[in-house]
DNA sequence: GTCTATAGAGCGATAGAC
DNA sequence: GTCTATCGCTCTATAGAC
């Protein structure tokens, strides 16, 4: 059997040690010795594959952010109502959320990834946010223009801010998963990618479902892209 | 008129000051050096005053989080049903997120605060951890008590992952919150503490009112403490 | 491509003058 | 209590041997 991506070579190691350790421990948090002495290589090797520590994160995006998207793209196309189905709301949840917490199959790091996105949103990384924004607008615009067709009765703002509410669930799970664990004693596992499936989408179907508050009136509203 | 505290001597300064810098930058973005700079302050009164750096950070959260708590428990005890009032879920969802959101009144800086604790949640801090332990699970003990017993229909796990879900929310708004205006174009400013609250609530409440996936087998649960 | 060695800068902490 | 000066350390990045 032929390798042709051998997976063992000095920048493929690379790349995926440092999305781990960026992910743990954040960007800043993570120095090229603790890294390259991590993936057992020299200290010298990034700055001569990727130019330097930001050309490495840079990397790490241009590598993730297309299937990341791909998928989620996909999984929004496949979102119809149907008899035996779930809810188109929560079809919609489930196609953004599934790729982001994936540990295995098509789409398997997008756990890690998702949390590496989450720890840079904190870092003031100027770099990171450039990257979010232009790998990630698009496809999140698309979303939200989703769950505002699937919402008719909610405004623009409800929407946005329902929106970001779902972000921030995502995010602190990946980002503080000990927490429900140490407050639970144990009783829930925010590393059991099922469980947060389970629990996540209806509690945020069940959100984005809340009156609104501010009806729009009717025929004033503008379409959604 | 006498001011019995003195706000602008170096203690005070640096504690104020280094609460900002940390919830902006984080805790190991901002250098002794950055930080004493921008209060005014000799380079060395970190050491002096505070032992450390550690020390610093150690003296923020033993300041704030007795008024913090004071006054999320002070809301819990406020909470009941009655003509004109919200529902009770409502009212305990405000009583434990407006405090941490406040920026004036009797919990000014509570939106610093949060978002302190927010930023350290993500950095790889030993310290941080067991400050945030130490000094927050009690309080958020007797919150996902209350939760409980407002929604008995729920499963123990399904309440501590909703409240992990209200937290996520929080912290995400008090951390990134950049990212809603720039999706929505300006539409929404993460800022407005009043609109936070108008969104966040019922959003929430209804999130928690999710039917249950698990019911509870009659006869068979343990009380909340 | 991979290595050693090091430049150049910034870090937390502290000794010691005042 | 406040200051200057500096120690010992770690960081990213790079020059240059192999």
């Amino acid at each position: 059997m032929i390798v042709t991506e051998e997976l063992g070579d000095t920048k493929a190691r690379l790349l995926r040690m440092a999305e781990r350790m960026f992910a743990e421990q954040g960007y800043t948090g993570v120095s090229l010795r603790q890294l390259t002495a991590a993936a057992g290589v020299n200290l010298a090797a990034v700055n001569y594959h990727f130019g330097s520590k930001e050309g490495l994160l840079a990397a790490i995006f241009e590598n993730r952010c297309r299937p990341m998207n791909d998928e989620r793209l996909a999984g929004l196309e496949a979102c119809a109502e149907g008899p035996g189905k779930a809810p188109l709301l929560e079809q919609i949840i489930a196609a953004f959320i599934a790729p982001a917490l994936a540990s295995t199959g098509e789409s398997a790091g997008g756990a890690t990834f998702t949390r590496l996105r989450a720890v840079l949103s904190v870092e003031h990384n100027e770099l990171a946010r450039e990257l979010i924004a232009k790998h990630f607008d698009a496809t999140s615009v698309r979303f939200i223009a989703a769950l505002g067709r699937a919402l008719p009765q909610l405004s623009r703002p409800e929407v946005y801010w329902r929106f970001h509410f779902l972000l921030g669930s995502l995010y602190y799970t990946m980002i503080n998963p000990g927490r429900i664990e140490h407050l639970s004693d144990g009783l829930c596992d925010a590393g059991d990618v099922e469980a947060v499936m389970t629990q996540m989408v209806p509690f945020l179907a069940a959100g984005f479902r809340a009156p609104s508050r501010e009806p729009k009136p009717a025929g004033r509203s503008k379409a959604w892209r």
